[in-house]
RNA sequence: UGGGCUAUCGCCAAGCGGUAAGGCACAGGACUUUGACUCCUGUAUGCGCUGGUUCGAAUCCAGCUAGCCCAGCCA
């Protein structure tokens, strides 16, 4: 760890560190702390989404690297909001996410025993007093950002009476907001969260965990810091917004004296272009039906991603490709394609589905005739075996792969060329059928028996390959392609007249054309579908012997149809 | 207009006084039974701006500018 060592090419060597890990390292070498461990600490208020994704993945591969320990804790201290059902989703996120907390699993309303004794120890030590200004007033007494704020008129109590008081609150003599405990700190700080902070506050309400045992709860910048150090978390990680808030969470942890106060570290939380981020929005899309639920596949909850088809491995990839600092910025959507396309290539098998069909009829092929041939699973990777799939005179083709009137550099069928059929023969386009809107309906062509996929034939080469599927035999299933939630110009959500913009062609389903294999195809099961991109069974949607497919993401294409006029 | 934080390519992001890593995206080219993948190649004389210190500055200093956060008995 002697940097000033090392000469500048080994510097330059040296695997980056974040600057999160560059605090621990320097906190390690100090003796700071001779171990790490980190914690996620959500409040089981809502779903999780891509950007606590990051958080937990972070917090979970600090403690991971370190060979520390990673808690899993839900930070509940305020009743009004929170509920027991989010508390089982955000365990079923985090879990296939991959974080592990092992038997470490904690509530933070566990500890409400030892944060009100730590509140009296306040009141002991003078550092906390009961006052009965309202709300309303403790806003006016507060200040502005601009100018100081004025002593609380009851900041004057006795330490005998503020403990009396303390109690009456506990045993539930006061109604909700009549009285609060706020710590004595400066009323005339810059920093607004050191003008005398609300530490406890009344609410009589049931709880999802201590029902009514309580009738006060802790706020936040008291409950943290001290589920940090009962926990022994060491580095305690956290978001953006909370960095005026350290100067209180290091008041707390000093004034409390724990041996081996935590540390709070912020980071600058992750957006993503192209996507709906914000609670409210989703919210409203959701009571209004415009999305299909809190897991609606072109959301960015982590159910969401799980549902159209998205990989942990993926996640992960892409939450280490964005890094980590303390500048707000919003990746990339290529990004994460990037990352599920990376990981979904070798793993998965590629099939042939038709998404918009017309016919192809082999004029030479026997009719009625059925042929199995062999085709691999995934040529970059053999492990995945093969499988047959049936050939026939009559085949379903794309139809964006078939022109009467080929621009330039065009490789697919035209007549008089020769393509391959993917896994098949090489067929020589003879002619095509029009129905009487001039629509293209079937397009002819002969085979050629010795070009035969496999048999090692190179008598010729030709530029073009297409993929197809067997009339006869083909499975007919719902695929659904998925455009993000966006209107480019204004983002989904108008501020000014609290419309929603929602694309049309966020959602298109439409019937595919696919390999009979696919019909067996179980939910979550994700595939490649030959230029067409990754899809994935909708286990919501799919009933066994009837799959509903997802795209996940499309291909790269560098070749596009010029448009019609 | 008080306080805190941030600013390096279209998007992320290294860099920590020795002469601008990497990834995504993009553009050329090679290869190809997916116009995919893979493989090459290219892409900031420049680090928000202006000064200063230094042999040397993205890095240090000063002054600006822009963006984000804070006035919940939310987290």
């Amino acid at each position: 760890m002697h940097e000033e060592n090392l000469t500048a090419e080994e510097k330059k060597e040296a695997v980056s560190r974040n600057f999160i890990e560059q605090i621990i390292d320097q906190d390690l070498a100090e003796g700071v702390y001779d171990t790490v461990h980190t914690r996620f600490p959500p409040e089981p208020n809502g779903y999780l989404h891509i950007g606590h994704a990051k958080s937990i993945l972070l917090n979970y591969g600090l403690a991971q690297e370190y060979n520390g320990k990673f808690n899993m804790r839900f930070d509940d201290t305020n009743p009004t909001k929170e509920k027991s059902e989010f508390v089982e989703s955000i365990k079923e996120d985090i879990k296939w996410l991959g974080a592990d907390w092992e038997d470490r699993l904690f509530f933070a309303s566990d500890y409400f025993g030892q944060m009100y004794e730590a509140a009296v120890k306040l009141i002991r030590k003078g550092k906390a007093y009961v006052s009965d200004l309202s709300a309303d007033q403790i806003r006016e007494y507060r200040g502005t950002l601009t100018q100081p704020g004025t002593e609380d008129p009851y900041s004057r109590r006795s330490v005998e009476e503020n403990l009396t008081l303390f109690e009456n609150m506990k045993n539930g003599l006061y109604g909700d907001g009549e009285k609060v405990l706020r710590a004595r700190i400066d009323m005339a700080s810059p920093n607004m969260n050191l003008r005398d902070p609300v530490l406890y506050r009344v609410a009589h309400m049931s709880h999802h965990n201590t029902g009514d045992q309580w009738c006060i709860y802790p706020m936040y910048d008291f409950a943290h810091p001290i589920e940090d150090a009962i926990e022994g978390i060491t580095h305690s990680i956290c978001t953006l917004e909370f960095e005026d808030h350290r100067p209180l969470y290091d008041w707390v942890v000093r004034e409390l004296e724990y041996p081996h106060p935590p540390k709070q570290i912020e980071f600058a939380k992750m957006y993503l272009t192209n996507v709906v981020t914000g609670k409210r929005y989703i919210k409203k899309m959701v009571e209004e039906g415009i999305v299909d639920g809190w897991d609606d596949p072109r959301l960015v909850s982590i159910a969401a991603l799980r549902r159209r088809g998205f990989t942990p491995e993926s996640i992960r990839m892409f939450v280490e490709l964005c890094g980590v600092s303390k500048s707000n910025s919003s990746a990339d959507y290529a990004m994460l394609e990037y990352c599920i396309r990376e990981d979904l290539k070798l793993k998965r098998p590629r099939m042939m589905a038709v998404l918009d069909p017309i016919r192809l009829v082999i004029d030479n092929y026997p009719e009625g005739q059925i042929e199995y041939l062999e085709a691999a699973n995934n040529l970059e990777n053999p492990a995945l075996g093969s499988r047959k799939i049936p050939f026939a005179r009559e085949l379903y083709i794309e139809r964006e792969d078939f022109m009467e009137e080929p621009p330039r550099k065009y490789f697919r069928l035209f007549v008089g060329n020769e393509v391959r059929l993917m896994n098949a023969y090489f067929v020589k386009c003879t002619g095509f059928e029009k129905d009487e809107n001039g629509q293209i309906t079937t397009v002819h062509a002969t085979y050629d028996p010795q070009t035969k996929s496999g048999s090692g034939f190179d008598g010729r080469k030709v530029k073009g390959t297409i993929h197809w599927v067997a009339c006869e035999t083909a499975f007919c299933a719902p695929v659904r392609l998925y455009e993000n939630i966006i209107d480019e110009e204004k983002g989904v959500y108008n501020e000014e007249d609290s419309s929603l913009n929602l694309n049309p062609n966020s959602l298109t389903e439409r019937q595919a054309w696919m390999e009979p294999g696919l019909k067996d195809a179980a939910p979550y099961e994700s595939f490649q579908f030959v230029r067409q991109g990754f899809f994935c069974v909708d286990y919501k949607d799919s009933v066994p012997g009837a799959p509903v497919f997802n795209r996940i993401v499309s291909l790269k294409s560098s070749y596009k149809l010029p448009k019609k006029d």
